[in-house]
DNA sequence: TTCTATATTATAATTATTCTAAACTGTTGA
DNA sequence: TCAACAGTTTAGAATAATTATAATATAGAA
């Protein structure tokens, strides 16, 4: 097939072998038009219950940071619970929606351009990234 | 004592039984001079080793979720294994250093104020958060 | 005081994540 | 071609983080 050929390139090229959980693991992740925002847990079922294969979470674990290692996935902070990943990796934030619990992309151009005017001496900023929480005025209100 | 007194004072105004245990959680976090950062178990640690006292961690965790919805302690997201607190509750950013896995102030005034251009339909702000992510530039060459 | 309703604690249960022994792959050299 | 070895990768078992709930403690009413 002509996806999974793709995919198995994609792997080989950044140096990690293309077993079968990982073509899995890339069809449910990156067989689609949009971007999108996951749990470990979220993958974990959807490849269970979607693609009908069962592999085993902590592979699913080490997939995940595999694949962000490399770039082809990011992780974003929330204070919550879980660890939430993206697979839009492009430079961008997120709205947290705190009624329903939705993350939402939020475009860089959406803000103005960030400058952080001090910063500690002798490290090198890796990245920004901006969480605006949301939530209803009914709900805040209550 | 003079301290404890104000913690119970404290805690009854916002509705909260002064139990002895919370009461040690208050001497751990607020007798000091400097506002500082913590996981719920550096805080269990520290009662447990400096304080003398053993609680459990599950009251520890009722405790810090408590204080935190009664706005004395905020929590900071790093995407993380751990959730990390702070007792510095006004409103200012983070630098995360990768390195050492250090978390550090950022001053509000560190950064031009953040304008967001167009929100969620029908959704409040309710918090704007930077974080900056941080490490020296050795580590990011190997 | 004693009683009652509610709040709080901490053990037990659950969920999330990591460790590591076993299985697998790719390469080398006969 | 095919052992044999040196990594990789997988997934069950172990550990760590968090939450649910039964037992206990507290504050206020009678």
């Amino acid at each position: 097939m002509n996806t999974n050929t793709n995919f198995i390139e994609k792997l080989r090229s950044s140096g990690l072998r293309p077993t079968k959980q990982r073509i899995k693991i890339c069809e449910a992740l990156f067989d689609r038009n949009e971007t999108f925002h996951f749990t470990i847990n979220d993958l974990a079922k959807t490849i269970e219950e979607k693609l009908n294969e069962k592999i085993s979470l902590a592979t699913v674990y080490n997939t995940v940071h595999a694949f962000k290692k490399k770039g082809y996935l990011k992780e974003i902070s929330i204070n919550s619970d879980k660890s939430y990943f993206d697979t839009n990796t492009s430079v961008h934030h997120h709205f947290f929606d705190e009624d329903t619990n939705e993350l939402i992309d939020c475009n860089q151009e959406n803000l103005d351009s960030i400058n952080i005017k001090n910063n500690i001496t002798g490290k090198k900023i890796n990245s920004v990234e901006v969480l605006i929480k949301v939530a209803s005025d009914y709900q805040n209100q209550k």
